[in-house]
DNA sequence: TCCCGGATAAAGTCATACGATAGAAACGGG
DNA sequence: CCCGTTTCTATCGTATGACTTTATCCGGGA
């Protein structure tokens, strides 16, 4: 799941980044709930085998995130939902690693159908010559690569990321990560034999890369707006499939 | 600045959070530049008289927004704004406190714009009778309260909250920091007297109240569009305004 | 019953120490 | 004189123990 030079995110060498790694993962999963929880200061040593040091910059850099707040005398507690940073290309990565649900990526799918397009438009608009450059590279990464492989994962996020960073707006840019983690969970659900869509999306990202290349806005936006929904239906279309699927399961 | 319990944003009390603030202001108003700078761990004792520990605390958290990579023996790095969470809560803050700057305000306009109106559609498809409740009740504050004055802007920042609340996303729900900072920078620069702009904006958001509240999706979409442009060209207006004043003020 | 104040527990802060290593400086061979 | 190798130092990472601050809880007094 950790991907090359994409987003830094947390660097898992660093010991305060493993406490961090392992708390957040169990909030967001639920198994720790919005509540006392989290051990404190004292007793931490004695629960994993890590100073207090170590333990305190991990929940500085959760509570940056808003996943736990700490107070004195009553403790450090897990944040509500409501104040998690969703869209924290950590907390997306964590999310992803613990608590894979259904309404989680529909969620994220509602949002990139609203951002991307738009997006789009502004990259048409708004792209140089090496914007282009970039996001044909991407293209061209994911045709000359088989499906679903390692690298053509990588190719389709570049080829949205690259357009992320043809709209010149950085606000919108930081949207990316979000976009790339959820188009991530979506590829990596899929059965690495599934080749129609991946045709499919191969001929919706073609029609993107050349509405930008037109500079034709609203071309750009109304074909992205298709890409998202494709994605969106193909990847419904798996999950459901893996809900019947673990269905049939549970009754054996 | 700091308003109520809308976002708990960074606890100021705390000595760690101080550093934290300092650092963020000095790195975000770009008095720091993306090197090598932060003072090293030893020096900072010199420099402002805080422990090692506040200090490091401080990075961790700033680290955590993608502020600053600390590098083993190298030292710890400004970050290239790129890397930087410019929608986290308290980088937005920040950014409102150090760097007024006209191109980030249009970039957070063009981000409302392009995200508000769907919000409101959703809203109108999906809200409950408190959400609708929650909207009509921010909309009245602004009525009974006298325009740009404290409470006022508190309402209209609920009302574009609540809007957000109602869509019943969580992720999309994460943007509304950056909407309610765009908003209070935009009022925040507004003349007081600037009576003929309040009054334009009330029924823009009347407008959008009523189609939430009829569940017309695109009709709230498109009045919410309406609204966000209304208010970016007012905002417009006044940066030019006081642009020419400054420009005017310095042949002086 | 309500209010006030002290006891208390937990986080916050500080000082210190040691380990590991990246990067620079010194050194030596060609 | 140049370049590769070695050494050295600066700086971050981690650990530990002591002390401070803050907020909760509880009990006593009005």
């Amino acid at each position: 799941m950790r991907d090359s030079s994409r987003a830094r995110m947390l660097s898992p060498d660093r010991l305060f980044g493993q406490v961090a790694h392992k708390l957040a993962v169990s909030i967001i999963s639920g198994a720790s709930r919005a509540g006392d929880l989290l051990p404190n200061e004292s007793d931490i040593r004695g629960e994993i085998s890590v100073s207090r040091t170590a333990y305190r910059e991990a929940v500085k850099f959760l509570t940056g995130k808003g996943l736990v707040e700490a107070r004195p005398k009553s403790g450090t507690r897990v944040a509500p939902r409501g104040s998690w940073n969703l869209l924290d290309p950590d907390v997306l990565a964590w999310h992803f690693e613990a608590d894979p649900n259904e309404k989680f990526i529909r969620d994220l799918f509602e949002l990139r159908l609203f951002v991307e397009p738009s997006a789009a438009r502004l990259a048409a608009q708004r792209r140089s010559e090496e914007d282009l450059a970039r996001i044909e590279a991407a293209y061209r990464g994911m045709t000359v690569n088989p499906p679903y492989a390692e690298l053509t994962v990588q190719a389709d996020l570049s080829f949205h990321e690259a357009i992320f960073e043809a709209t010149r707006n950085p606000p919108l840019q930081c949207l990316a990560p979000a976009v790339c983690a959820t188009i991530q969970w979506s590829l990596f659900l899929k059965a690495p034999d599934d080749r129609f869509f991946f045709t499919a999306s191969l001929v919706d990202h073609e029609r993107v890369l050349d509405a930008i290349s037109q500079r034709d806005g609203d071309l750009a936006a109304a074909r992205m707006s298709g890409l998202v929904i494709d994605s969106l239906n193909s990847t419904l279309r798996l999950l459901a499939g893996r809900a019947s699927e673990n269905a049939s399961r549970g009754r054996d």
